[in-house]
DNA sequence: AACGCATAAGTAAGAC
DNA sequence: GTCTTACTTATGCGTT
């Protein structure tokens, strides 16, 4: 428990001190990242390359097939049973 | 342009008491239609619906029909070339 | 439970239909209540408001006022101890 | 741009493939990076911290401290013309 | 018309 | 198991 809430100079100043480092050093390694991905997209959308349809194929490659054909074919199910199948 | 900055008491608070007034007024209203729309989909859930693919349908029925079908042919065109068409 | 996944038509269709179009006529009025929202911020910004501080000082207002203060308290006390307090 | 659109086999999938390979690399990076991060904080939390003032004060922090001092002033202008200065 | 921002939606994790 | 809460992604909006 860190010795805060009482008078006089708060203490655990130097393991705050190193969580908040901690975290930013790797806030920073996470942004690089991010920065790269942004890159990436936009090359390729300067080849022309729609990366609407890029990034939603890469999140669906992420996702676990099996419950994915499940989530579809209850969406195709419900979307029949509407009359609106040609939406999915 | 608000009379602020200023010494003394700022004035434009009349205005600004009424732009916070508004807001908050819509911003209930707005609330209360979220609040409805998830006791529709908890009584479709008690009565075995899924609200995933519910939430879906009414998100895919609120987009421009063309650009759906457009997105959709692209995604399935990429999916194509990288040999994971079932995944869309 | 919706009779679905049957050959033959998929029959609680008149349910699933009552429930989109209840969900969808709710999402009118949010989204009608979030354009007046909009008009009421664009309006105040043509009259020289910082629609950004209004918005900060409409979620501030919305939030548990006790809680606020607690969690304001909290973080000036690890500001201080990290010797930033006046970034808070 | 890519060859898309005929019939016959799409070409650009080599392009496409290494656009996709390299986004998925990247994201594995962040989401390591963003694994980490979420482990600091649960040992924080097991230390007797208040996770959401940690995580404030990192994004505070991450701000330019003009731009936040000037944003500060004007919300606290505000606040004062509303008679709600202590929320700020 | 493209860019970044800001809100909103969806998703996943965690608390009760 | 439900329900909230936080994070991630997506979309729309204003700006340049």
């Amino acid at each position: 428990m860190p010795d805060v809430g009482h008078n006089g100079p708060p203490i655990a100043s130097d393991q705050l001190r190193s969580i908040i480092e901690r975290v930013e050093t790797l806030e920073d390694e996470k942004a690089v990242a991010a920065e790269y991905i942004n890159e990436v997209y936009a090359e390729a959308k300067s080849n022309g390359f729609d990366t609407k349809s890029l990034r939603k194929l890469v999140s669906l490659r992420k996702k676990d097939r099996t419950k994915l054909l499940e989530d579809k074919a209850m969406l195709e199910l419900y979307a029949a049973a509407l009359g609106c199948l040609d939406l999915v």
